[in-house]
DNA sequence: CAATGAAACTAACAAGTGTTAGTTTGTTTG
DNA sequence: CAAACAAACTAACACTTGTTAGTTTCATTG
């Protein structure tokens, strides 16, 4: 674990502005004043505006895929495997919930990368789709609308960042396990 | 019911765009363009760009305020209640998912009317979540985290908007009551 | 000590922003 | 027909936008 740099510490400061009031809105003069440097001293760090954004969302976008494949490899219950899922959002929400802002509002912002993005949620949907269907093939889960329950957990998982930070809400293990009952107990046979 | 004005297809053109792209990267040449018109002329029919997002957010921030209070002052049980509110969310969703788009990702443009949203948004989560406190109390609902589920149900319902224009769902009752059994069944005791 | 390099600066740019003023066009109405 | 009106237009404004070029500052290093 490398010691922070300075562009690092530009993309953090921009993700937190991008929160509150959305990539667009957001200036390179606003960052810089936030990060106490004049805007032309961003370039010295980061290359555009635009390459912050990407490298937020991208990044995130990385983590999730790669953090539900692990997932999806495992030789567990289907109910445990979104049990999985359900921490895997935590974790990543609590690490870096302003970047999940970004992810979740500002990502048709996203230029070049925008397609490879879009390849990765659609992704990230399907296998997600395909483990509550393998559920309910199992009898693991009720037979109530796979998309409404995929739409149901999944945009509960995606807002997470938005209340992460109350103080309730610090400790992840105990915040998923509370998350799992209440989505779980939903979709759950028995 | 009077027939549309030029300004309510100017406020209903603005919430198509401000859902694409968010409303600080529409311009008023976007917006102008798009009405097959010249920026300048909008201005004929609307005060500023501002008072556009604050019709479009207050107009349905109120419409969610009064279904609440209703549904609050009916004499169904706790459930039911929850039950109305989902389809109160589906009804309002279904009929101008546009406009919500606005409401979840922009408010915080909002500028003189910010406070007043504000308000009506935090006394909307109280009396939900009061209904739901009286749902545990008498044993209607499961005696987990109030927030929680307060939380898992409402930001369901406000992505609403997101996936209510994919054709599966264009049938308000049905989506409601599917949507009812996958949220509900989570917290229904028995 | 001289050289290097990271990280800030000032000044400026071309393009785009919301908005205003004043004018034209064409339809409706007294 | 004249007057009034709705709804478009052109031209322009003051300001803000992301970004580039070139320069200065100062601590580290050979």
């Amino acid at each position: 674990m490398k010691t922070e740099t300075r562009k690092d510490e530009i993309i953090k400061t921009a993700a937190k502005l991008f929160k509150e009031k959305g990539y667009s809105a957001v200036t390179m003069r606003d960052l810089a004043s936030a990060m106490g440097m004049k805007a032309a001293s961003l370039y010295n760090h980061i290359k555009s505006k635009q390459q912050i954004l990407k490298e937020i969302i991208i990044t995130l976008a990385e983590e999730f895929t790669s953090g539900l494949r692990q997932i999806q490899q495992s030789e567990k219950s289907n109910i445990k495997k979104i049990e999985e899922v359900v921490k895997l959002h935590v974790k990543i929400a609590s690490q870096n919930p302003y970047g999940m802002a970004s992810l979740n509002n500002d990502w048709m912002h996203l230029e070049e990368k925008l397609d490879y993005y879009l390849e990765l949620r659609t992704n990230y949907e399907e296998e997600l789709r395909e483990i509550i269907a393998e559920g309910v093939k199992k009898g693991e889960i009720i037979d109530e609308n796979i998309e409404i329950m995929l739409f149901s957990i999944l945009t509960t998982l995606r807002s997470l960042y938005s209340w992460i930070p109350k103080k309730e809400y610090r400790n992840p293990e105990k915040l998923s396990q509370q998350l799992s009952a209440v989505l779980i107990q939903g979709i759950n046979k028995n």
